[in-house]
DNA sequence: CACCCTCTTTGATGTAACTCAAGCTTTTCC
DNA sequence: GGAAAAGCTTGAGTTACATCAAAGAGGGTG
């Protein structure tokens, strides 16, 4: 919890973890239609989220990693929305909301940390659907790879070499591309030396021209 | 506030609406990088949102209508990160935020509403999500039209007219399509005898054949 | 009323990404 | 350890949508 708390209002936060669920690589922590009781923050592993329309097609709408909250499409129906499926063997700690919102009530930083993370969420999606809706592959694949190991930079990995946790069709659902123009992307960023690809090891050769990619060039 | 407060607790919320600005036509009630002070209850009229992105594309996140709230992307960063811009003249409410959280921390209905409020948008933009990453131009079209349709009826508006309040621009930037293929989009749902368009006006002929465009042919 | 401006429609052409297909690599699991 | 499954790459052909272009329709305004 990246917020100042006196010892005790976080000793209040801390009793609130009533469980610290293993969640096995492949299996779910919630899917949707469960009913909604907590929401969960990463304690290690990593997660993706995907939602299924009722004509059964799926999109990935995130990817979470260790310090990172999900379940928070649940609170406006009860249930949740989406499914949570660890992508590596993972551990969470469940936080009941309504002991969040009962704490929330009562430590103001701890509200507003709520009030935060859920507006986070909102204008990261913001973010996805401009690359959903103006974006060419080549630039959703380099907006994807730069956002990824920025995040995994902040939890102090390398900012030049990253590991996958996800396959290719899945980055496809994700960006709105097939896996086959995934995989070709990678070739081409890989051609271009701007990364070399090892299956699923990626190391950032040229950080700048895959900004350059996402930023500079309008169109070609 | 469709939640249920007693009389005490209903002017505490009627009091915390400080101003009740108008929204000309096209003017914008706040822009990204302006300080976050406030959302805003729509009370009358019609809103875009839209994100704009460093190399100057941009993306409708959404159109909002009377009884909705703007304003909740600023809560991450205390600035607002998106554009609201006015279709139409537009009434709204300011709602300061840090009065909102005040009083959410005494009345626990009003608390859960703002995170219900929150989470709605959360999963409201998992949807244009699966629409961005999985449909064709018709499917799309198909859902924005049942969604606007659907929103203006639970307003007491028919759920077979509609005036649209934007353009075919925005209609396009918003689903990821060129105004051309909005436009070819909507002729072809004429010919189809799927819809009647008069400019901006809109007569649904078949509802069943629109849902059945978004939910029953995955492809073809 | 005539002018301008914005919005819309429609056609012709181009292309980025999809689909289908085949072969290869890696992982899983009995 | 070996078979089967899952994942990845690459090629060839197709297509849905974008782009470019031009003309028509409203709708304010001087």
């Amino acid at each position: 919890m990246p917020i100042s708390l006196d010892a005790d209002e976080l000793k209040r936060v801390d009793e609130l973890v009533t469980k610290r669920p293993f969640v096995k690589r492949g299996t779910a922590l919630f899917r949707a239609g469960d009913k909604f009781t907590a929401v969960y923050a990463i304690r290690s592993g990593f997660l993706k989220t995907c939602v299924t329309s009722e004509d059964g097609r799926t999109q990935v709408t995130g990817f979470q990693m260790a310090g990172e909250i999900v379940g928070l499409d649940g609170v406006a129906t009860d249930c949740h929305t989406c499914d949570a499926i660890a992508l590596e063997d993972t551990e969470v700690c469940a936080l009941p909301f309504e002991r969040i919102e009962e704490i929330a009530r009562e430590v103001k930083a701890l509200q507003h940390h709520v009030h935060k993370i859920m507006s986070r969420e909102i204008v990261r999606e913001h973010g996805v659907m401009l690359l959903l809706g103006n974006m060419r592959a080549e630039e959703r694949l380099a907006a994807f790879l730069l956002n990824l190991v920025q995040r995994l930079h902040a939890r102090g990995f390398s900012s030049s070499d990253l590991v996958l946790r996800m396959t290719r069709e899945e980055i496809g659902s994700y960006l709105g591309l097939t896996l086959e123009t995934v995989s070709r992307t990678f070739s081409k960023f890989a051609d271009d030396g701007i990364i070399t690809v090892n299956q699923r090891q990626i190391h950032i050769e040229n950080a700048d021209a895959l900004k350059r990619l996402v930023t500079h060039e309008q169109c070609h």
